[in-house]
DNA sequence: CTGTTAGCGCGTTCAT
DNA sequence: ATGAACGCGCTAACAG
């Protein structure tokens, strides 16, 4: 029998430090934190010595207790998996260090019930502050949370919550899109979108798209969803004859993905049968084909800018909501080179 | 000014349970903890309905101060944005949650200091195991680290640190790729890996390979890393004359994109001018040019069985060090069509 | 400047 | 079967 369980009983405190320095637990207690100032030389001294022989961590967990303060960050993702979450995270992450908090992530792999668990979950850890990239299908619970703590949405709102949110210029976004289309001779469009499920950035995508279309003479337009039905789909849009050379836009992603998978299945010779630009800028895009046009989502800022907003809130600040939406930028390759002739 | 600050006083505590259903703190905790058998069911129903009402939820922190459990697993991650990584964290996050635990991620970024920060932090937020993906350059402080808590090590081992370990039978991952090749008819293979940079696994595949290669008569082969010159090396090796049909053997998924990017900017036809095998199967395998043939790591079960050992050794398991390897499987994609006159 | 005291929220003896 | 009291490691209020 190892003793792992027993270790914990081991760990120097601090009181083992204010013995070994012969001070008192307070005296440790404001080196430790920002009262410095308050020590003299001598006994900083002689406790930054016993710190360093006895090797002494200070506990979080009672820190944390007795303040109220955990320095612990937790953010909601819907699907880990998606590259779009991974680089968000990554931001959000980095950001956090800077500002010496911590990140706890929970992963609800799109499932209702393991949200309600993981928010339970993050309130019981105390944590300050929270970052939310879901459905939020548990509205009440978000609500109540939100009273206790600090709350910014990523990329997808959540209806009748009152939150700060940071995400992209969706209607930015689908403009660039269409608006590089049409320049390179496309006028036949699909735009190919996972469900929307209530995604809040889905929808405003495909609004967008459908009321650009109806502004733009130009072009045509329709729109469908991925799911195992993805195949026969495409397979009719390009068999249709159109009102001109044809065009896939992919809202995200995973749309880019399950396209180009079916594009293949139907022996498309990749681009030249049909142009294609996607959402989020993934890095095995150049490879396929003639590389896939991107429209890149400054995620890295994203997620920075979304642990910015909740440290304005934790020291404070009680201005208004903020909205933040960042900018899509365009980045070219073969998939839209458009109509030769 | 808001009052975030305030917000922990206000929530709901075991004594505000405890005096709503009438009975003593001591009643509560045995309710929320293993000892709910020793209650009687009328108190049992009265705290169950307190809690309800109050919307109670036990403050972890204060249980691990008691405890010293803390009911959290920490996980160091070389690289969150390699999809390897995210796929076992996936696992493990999986694993820990069916057995009420909760991950902590922290990733170094393949900085040595920011791991160094990181170890610290978890130690200090009482984890009660750890799951490493890392070079672990701070032997010292794993080590330290290890004497209080269980510790394993995923993919890559680190030296002079004796601990668990899972990851993937890499010779036998070797030895099928090779068979493969030379039974697709290609004779001259150039493996390609990330700079072993102490990477253990990268070590062992490369090892293997060139042990292998010495042993097949039919095969010749060679290795090079990723890096500015990769393409430069990529050519050289297309057009020296070889023993035969040409293949690249990639180390892993980052090694993939990297050489597939180079293969591209060679003008090279795939994969008629060359052959590829990739370790890892990223979810863009099939879409580059035939399909890139893969072989595939069983993450999920990696990370499982990552968490696994650990929760036996919580759990007091003394005996001796386990090493479990998963073995690869083979998928075949038209990038090993082969040689076809 | 420094030490003493009293909790933070909870689990765990000890009584009863 | 239940409750009272103490302490986990730490910070904050108050003395001095």
């Amino acid at each position: 029998m190892n003793d792992f369980s027993a270790a914990q009983r081991s760990r120097v405190t601090m009181l083992d430090v204010a013995e070994h320095a012969k001070v008192s637990k307070a005296s440790v207690s404001r080196f430790i934190g920002d009262d410095r100032a308050l020590l003299s030389d001598a006994i900083a001294q002689r406790i930054e010595r016993a710190i360093a022989e006895l090797g002494y961590r200070p506990n979080q967990m009672a820190r944390g207790l007795k303040r109220g303060r955990t320095r612990l960050i937790g953010m909601l993702v819907a699907d880990i998996r998606n590259p779009y979450s991974i680089a968000v995270m990554h931001g959000v992450e980095t950001a956090c260090r800077q500002h010496g908090y911590s990140l706890v992530v929970c992963n609800t792999d799109r499932d209702d019930e393991q949200e309600r668990q993981h928010l339970a979950l993050l309130r019981s850890y105390n944590i300050e502050g929270l970052i939310v990239n879901t459905l939020g299908h548990h509205r009440d619970e978000l609500q109540e949370l939100h009273r206790e703590m600090p709350l910014v949405l990523v990329d997808r709102k959540v209806e009748h919550l009152e939150s700060d949110m940071v995400g992209l210029d969706n209607p930015q976004a689908v403009d660039l899109a269409l608006n590089h289309l049409e320049e390179r001779g496309y006028r036949d469009v699909l735009l190919v979108t996972e469900p929307f499920d209530g995604t809040s950035s889905r929808i405003e995508r495909v609004n967008r798209f459908k009321a650009q279309i109806a502004q733009r003479p130009a072009l045509s337009g329709t729109s469908i969803e991925t799911g195992s039905e993805l195949t026969a789909h495409l397979k009719t849009f390009l068999d249709t004859p159109g009102t001109g050379p044809k065009a896939l836009f992919c809202a995200n992603g995973i749309a880019a993905l399950a396209s180009t998978h079916a594009l293949r299945e139907l022996q498309c010779n990749l681009f030249e049968d049909v142009g294609l630009i996607a959402l989020d800028d993934l890095d095995w895009y150049p490879l396929v084909g003639s590389g896939i046009t991107a429209l890149a989502q400054p995620t890295q800022e994203i997620g920075a800018s979304a642990f910015e907003c909740l440290l304005k809130r934790l020291r404070g600040d009680d201005g208004p909501l903020r909205t933040i939406d960042f900018p899509a930028r365009l980045i070219v390759r073969g998939s839209t080179h458009g109509v030769l002739r």
